[in-house]
DNA sequence: CTTATTAATCGTAATATTGCAATAAATAAA
DNA sequence: TTTATTTATTGCAATATTACGATTAATAAG
């Protein structure tokens, strides 16, 4: 089927699952560090440190934008891609509490 | 193609995509939290909890023992599940690692 | 207006993922 | 040994993902 059966879980299992997933290509976490090492706007600089084409990134760029990790603003013919510091802070908290439900012990310690 | 080109990333990088790539489907969350919330070893009862077929749900398990962070020893005819801790450990640091790299300001806030 | 430059979109091929029915494997119980 | 019980594996269909060439769209520069 290859169809998740979304209506099964909750909505924040959901959600966790949605962010896990976009993070889950090399790819789109080279993408963030760039963007976040650079610590100003990116363009199209993006394609010439990765080592994929153009078309590739983009798509990338827009899956990460899709959940809502960037933002996007154009300037010129290039675009400025940068980090949503309040949706980051909001992934950084759901992964926190997430990790943080299991408790240091367990009955195969 | 539909093939990631990891020879393109670090190892870092590789390695924290491949363990989001893996929480990312909320089968695999609500196993985890399942597993988590009893505090004690899981046998079968993951296929009552969540809706999926048995084979479904042996694959997602397979999923998560591949990256390390369950482990299952048999028990008679079921199987315990418990959270690999230290495995767990190593993913949080992993987590927290690159989600502390973004800093609180850029050029677009 | 014409010509770069830059990024998005379309179309497509290769591969991966999801889910399950059917079956197998392995142990326990009778 | 036969029969449950429980989990893993196989095989397959439906869908998703990854990657890129070709093209388009949009602005900038000449």
């Amino acid at each position: 089927m290859g169809l998740t059966k979304s209506e099964f879980f909750t909505e924040e299992q959901n959600e966790i699952a949605a962010i896990a997933k976009v993070l889950g290509h090399p790819a789109r976490i080279a993408i963030l560090e760039f963007i976040i090492k650079l610590e100003t706007c990116v363009c199209g600089d993006l394609v010439k440190d990765i080592g994929l084409a153009q078309p590739t990134i983009s798509q990338h760029l827009k899956e990460l934008k899709k959940v809502g990790i960037i933002k996007g603003t154009i300037e010129g013919t290039s675009v400025c891609y940068c980090i949503d510091e309040e949706k980051w802070d909001s992934i950084k908290n759901k992964f926190n509490n997430f990790l943080n439900k299991n408790a240091t012990e367990n009955c195969c310690s």
